[in-house]
Parts: structure tokens; C-alpha cells; sequence
DNA sequence: AAGTTACAGTTACACGATTAACTGAAAATG
DNA sequence: CATTTTCAGTTAATCGTGTAACTGTAACTT
């Protein structure tokens, strides 16, 4: 059986309540009583019972963090930094994964707030802003992804996705393409797909192509998609000149490319794609992937750190927004050749 | 603030008692009490405290869960089924990332313990055997990691790596070839490593090939190493026939197979390769990846599984090891072709 | 020296649930 | 009818902590 305060106190000669001072050091406790009671502790191999101080004051150090799915890199790499920085402050993740489901996601919440957490990370999120918005007893703060302002103790930390829809346009005008395409994402469902695309649209637009110069195409964000749809696209296509092709998430871009392959087709030279994200391996696909970096490390440490900093100084979120910059990494998948 | 049982009851017009009973069901409670106390939790939003049950009934529906890399998708695909399981029967996992440090893990196990967990998932420990089979007061299953026979409250449930690589080396053999090479993982630190390379060499040598057929270089597991290792490895190789190469995960063959393309030379026409693990892109990197099938979701869920049922049935694990099949899933990478 | 202050340490209650032991009225028994 | 049994529901203890309120001694004040 585990050992309790008591029989520490028992063992030291003294109250529980001492015990408990040594242990919290909110009060002066003798030198003398702090070393027997230590002693008395590691003899018994006396370890707080979390549970039983949860309670008491109401606290868990427990923190909620709600995944699309654990599998993808990009959200394994925002949950590592995450965990990084809460387990520096002795705080503890309960991870759940929600298959993408919003009827998971709500249910998790619920079941996070039952147990307790301090506090939740939602990534990515695909309920809709205002149940998103909902208030709840615990602070929330929302990762890679946007919303309407509000200050039901939720916040946003996300990348700027319109904007990097927009470089990506930009490095294809500056080279001097002329002729466009963008494999979207599931733009009715997830803001940011919708950002990137019109970030790229409306840069090229305001270059002054046409709306016939740009053409773009729904997908989901998945491998077998970014095959498919690129595949499919390919079926009637004639090349005149070099395309250039925004497919906007880079394991998308890994089927897109795969497809073109496929048909016959070379990149870049008869297509140049640019993605989106930045997931380690794009680095050693190929041709290596030129793509923009979505900054995971910042979004899963500055998320964690805005959540532990409002937890700890007890205030309420105030529907702030933390907007991180992205980078377009230059590499092959996107070179400009005679054509 | 948030409603407790006492609110629940005083609404009722009953005592906490019964408010518990028609909650737990394990008593008898009339018809109209049922309805008269659902109308009341529901009036007031309540929903269980369940930190505070878990201090009553000493156990806390929270298994703890420790990966060496959350950002490997292997270990994703693991994570994900394992809570999957958990989750059907009502737990929550709580998911520590060791960095492939033994003494984080060793930590990490401790305050799992502190925090009350009911049970422990411990994916491709680190920790040498002896350590790993300390008598704790809460079950551990070991995923992905054979170890010596022991009873001390744990279990084993992993793929027979060594059946694996026997696997590889039966395809290159029985394919023809006749020049071996294995680029292994940390042999020294993970015990699979090492079984797969001994799997492999066995079944090469059996046949009546001799120490010279057959190479052997040491990696980590990581890209990095697969590509460096690789380059190294053909900065004096000379071709005079096709080269069989066992690289034995798949994130390392990605590496080297991009060492192989970066000296000139072609997968599979001039080296074939056979990976390991089957992660999911390795069915769409160029050319698509032979590989040896790590049955991930079998290993996440059967682990769940296993833990699930003896903490229900309140016995403890008995050092049982639980051995799981792979298969070898052939695509194009080690194509047999007339040098 | 009497009265006040300081403070190390203890007592006892609270956190929100579960549950063994109890109560008392109705039903069953002979 | 008297006695026992049954059982829906209550009372009160308990899980392992933290902490406000209290105690008693020693030091300080005047």
C-alpha cells in the first residue's frame, strides 16, 4: 500500500499539517523537523497523492489537448513543443484525438472539463466559431486557426495563412509564370484552407491576370486527394507553357506530385509546385519541395505558454490573437525553366 | 462555479446517497426519484466530480502513455489506436514524450505514478531490462520491445523483428541476388535493431553465403544517418553487380535512398532496398518502398487491450508476452533487375 | 513583573464524491 | 395478530490532502 501524510507524520512525531508545510513550503518549518520529516519520507517512499491535492484546491495541473489526428507530423510536432513547455512547469497533457470528427471534438471537451483539466489546447479545431465561442469554465486557447474576436476566455494562435497564400503567388509571378493553378483544401470546412487560397488568388489577380489565368480545385488536405484531383486535371490538360501549381498542404503536394509523375509529366519542368507547411520530409521528397514553413514550434510552444501564463496569474483569456509569421523555404519543386 | 452532488440533492428534496446511486447504478432507486434527480442535474448542469470519485475509489481512469518521438508517424499510428481503445471503455491517456531519453522516462514513469495513473503504456522503452522489470504499483505493458521473462507486473506485446528481417533476406535471396548489405539501427540501445539484423544475416549466411556477402553498417533510426551512412558506404563501392540493401526502418531508407539518387546511382536498378516498418508514406515515396509491415494499429490496440482488461479484472500481468506477425509488403524498391 | 507580541506547531474541518451501516415502514410469514 | 423479512432511502464515515483557526511557549515591551 502507498504511504500518506499520516503515516509520514506518524513516523516523524509531528502533525500532518507540518508535513504538509514541508512539503508546499508555505510556512517556516524547523530545520531540525524539516530533516526527520524528509528522512521519514523517503523511508516510507512517500510520494503526494496528486489526486487527493487536486481536490483540495482545486487545481488538477492537468491540461487538455484536442488533435484532427496524431498521426500527421505537422500536429505530432505542434503536440511535442506543447508537452515541452508544460512539462518545464510541472503541468501534465491528457491527449485525445478527434478523427476530424466535430461531434468528438465537442465530446471531448466535455469529458476534459469533467476530469478537471486546467485548461485546453484545441488544434485545429473544425467546430464552427460560435460553439467554439461557447463560454466554458476553463480557458481555452485555439491553434492554427482563426475566429471571430471574442473574450469568452478563449485565444488564437495561428499563422497567417492569407499571407501565405500570398508569397506563394508572389514567388510564382516574380519568376515569372504565367499561368496558375491551386489544389485548395476543404476551404468550406477549414478557414485556413479558404485563407491560402484567396492569399493566392488575390495576389495574382491584383498582378493583373485574369480570373482564367488561375484556376483552382477542392481537395481535402490528404495524400490520396492531392493524387486524385491532380490526376484528374491532368486528364485535359495541354501544356503550352510551364504551370505553376499551389497545392496547399504539403502531404497533398507529396500525391499531387506523385501524379504527375504518373502521367508522364516532370517536376518542375513541365510543372513547378510550390506546398504548404513545412513537414520534415518535404525536405527529402523529390524533388525536394519548396513550400511555405508553418511554424509548428511556435504554434505549439506560444500556445502552451499563453494557457500556462493565464492559468497561473489567474485571469481570463481575452480572445486575444497571436499571429505568427510564415516563410517561404525555397528549394526545387518550383524552378523556373525555359519551357 | 460549478454544481456538486450536494446541490443535486438539495434541489430533489433527497440525500447525496441516492443522487450517487442513481448515478453509479448500483442500487435500486424508484422510478420517480430517478426522474425527480435527472430533472435537478440536468436544472443544474451537473456533472460528476471526477477527481473526486477517483480519490474515493482509488483508481483514476487515466493510463499514462510514454513514446520516444510523437513526431515519428509510427509512433502516431500507435498512439492512435491505443487511445482508441481507451477511450471505448471510458479512459483518458496521458501522453509523455520521452525525446528518447532514459532518464526522462525514467521520470516520466514516476510522476505518472504521483499523478494516480491506473495503468502504464510504455511504446519502445529505452531502459535496460532490469530496470524496466522493477516491481511498481501499477501494470506496464511494453509495445514494440521484447524483454526477459519476468513477473513482476507487466507484459510484452511486440512484432518478431527477428522473423522480420529472416523476412528481408528470404525475398533478396530467393530473388537472386548475392551481395548483401544491412544498414541497422542502434543495435547496442534497441533490442529490435539488433533482431533484425540478426534475423537477416542468419538467414543469408544458412544459405551458404559467407561473412564477405554480406555488410553491415550502424545507424540511429533517423533520416540523417540512413542518407550519411549510405553516402559513406558508396564513396567506395564499386559496382559489379546489383547491391541488396536492408535499411532497416523506413525513415532511414527514405535517407539513404536519397544518398543513392544524390551519388548517381538508381533504386532499384542499381541497389534494391527493403525498408522497415511500413509507414504510411512509404507507399508513395519514389519509387515506392518494399518494406516489412509493422502491424501498428494491432500493436497500439492489443497493448490497450491487454492493460484494459487486467486492471479491470484486478489481476495483475504476468510478464506475458504477446508476439505479433509482419509481413513483408512488396512495391518497387527492390525490384530484381539484370545488372 | 505583568502584559503584549511573535510564531512554531497542532487541531479540526473542508474539498466532492462513494459506501457501510443504519432506519423505519411495508410486506411476508406462521 | 405478532414477528420477521425486505428494502428504499438516509446518516455519517471515509479517501489524502491543504489550511484557517487555534494553542502554548518564548521573547519582547514598558
Amino acid at each position: 500500500m502507498r504511504a500518506t501524510i499520516k503515516d509520514v507524520a506518524k513516523l516523524a512525531g509531528v502533525s500532518t499539517a507540518t508535513v504538509s508545510n514541508v512539503i508546499t513550503r508555505k510556512k517556516y518549518v524547523s530545520p531540525e523537523l524539516i530533516e526527520k520529516i524528509t528522512k521519514a519520507m523517503e523511508e516510507l517512499d512517500y510520494t503526494p497523492n496528486t489526486i487527493a491535492r487536486s481536490l483540495k484546491v482545486n487545481r488538477s495541473f492537468r491540461l487538455g489537448l484536442i488533435v484532427p489526428d496524431i498521426t500527421n507530423p505537422f500536429f505530432g510536432e505542434i503536440v511535442k513543443y506543447a508537452e515541452k513547455v508544460a512539462n518545464k512547469e510541472n503541468y501534465h497533457i491528457t491527449l485525445c484525438d478527434s478523427d476530424q470528427s466535430v461531434e468528438k471534438e465537442r465530446q471531448i471537451i466535455n469529458t476534459f472539463i469533467e476530469n478537471g483539466v486546467d485548461g485546453i489546447i484545441n488544434v485545429a479545431p473544425r467546430m464552427k466559431d460560435r460553439e467554439l465561442n461557447r463560454k466554458r469554465p476553463v480557458p481555452m486557447v485555439i491553434v492554427d486557426r482563426p475566429a471571430f474576436e471574442t473574450d469568452k476566455n478563449i485565444a488564437f494562435v495561428f499563422a497567417d495563412n492569407f499571407e501565405g497564400g500570398n508569397q506563394v503567388a508572389k514567388r510564382f509571378v516574380e519568376q515569372g509564370f504565367r499561368k496558375f493553378l491551386c489544389l485548395a483544401g476543404p476551404v468550406d470546412i477549414v478557414p485556413n484552407a479558404k485563407k491560402r487560397l484567396m492569399g493566392f488568388q488575390e495576389y495574382i489577380l491584383d498582378q493583373g491576370f485574369t480570373e482564367a489565368d488561375v484556376e483552382f480545385r477542392k481537395c481535402d488536405f490528404s495524400f490520396e486527394s492531392g493524387y486524385d484531383v491532380m490526376k484528374e486535371y491532368l486528364q485535359t490538360y495541354k501544356k503550352t507553357e510551364q504551370l505553376a501549381a499551389f497545392v496547399s498542404s504539403d502531404i497533398m503536394a507529396w500525391g499531387a506530385m506523385e501524379a504527375i509523375k504518373d502521367m508522364g509529366l516532370k517536376v518542375p519542368e513541365d510543372i513547378a509546385v510550390i506546398g504548404y507547411d513545412n513537414i520534415f520530409f518535404s525536405n527529402f521528397v523529390h524533388p525536394r519541395l519548396t513550400t511555405i514553413d508553418n511554424p509548428t514550434k511556435q504554434l505549439g510552444a506560444m500556445s502552451m505558454q499563453l494557457l500556462l501564463d493565464t492559468i497561473e496569474s489567474k485571469e481570463s483569456l481575452k480572445g486575444n490573437y497571436v499571429v505568427l509569421n510564415s516563410k517561404l523555404v525555397e528549394r526545387q519543386s518550383d524552378e523556373r525553366l525555359p519551357f
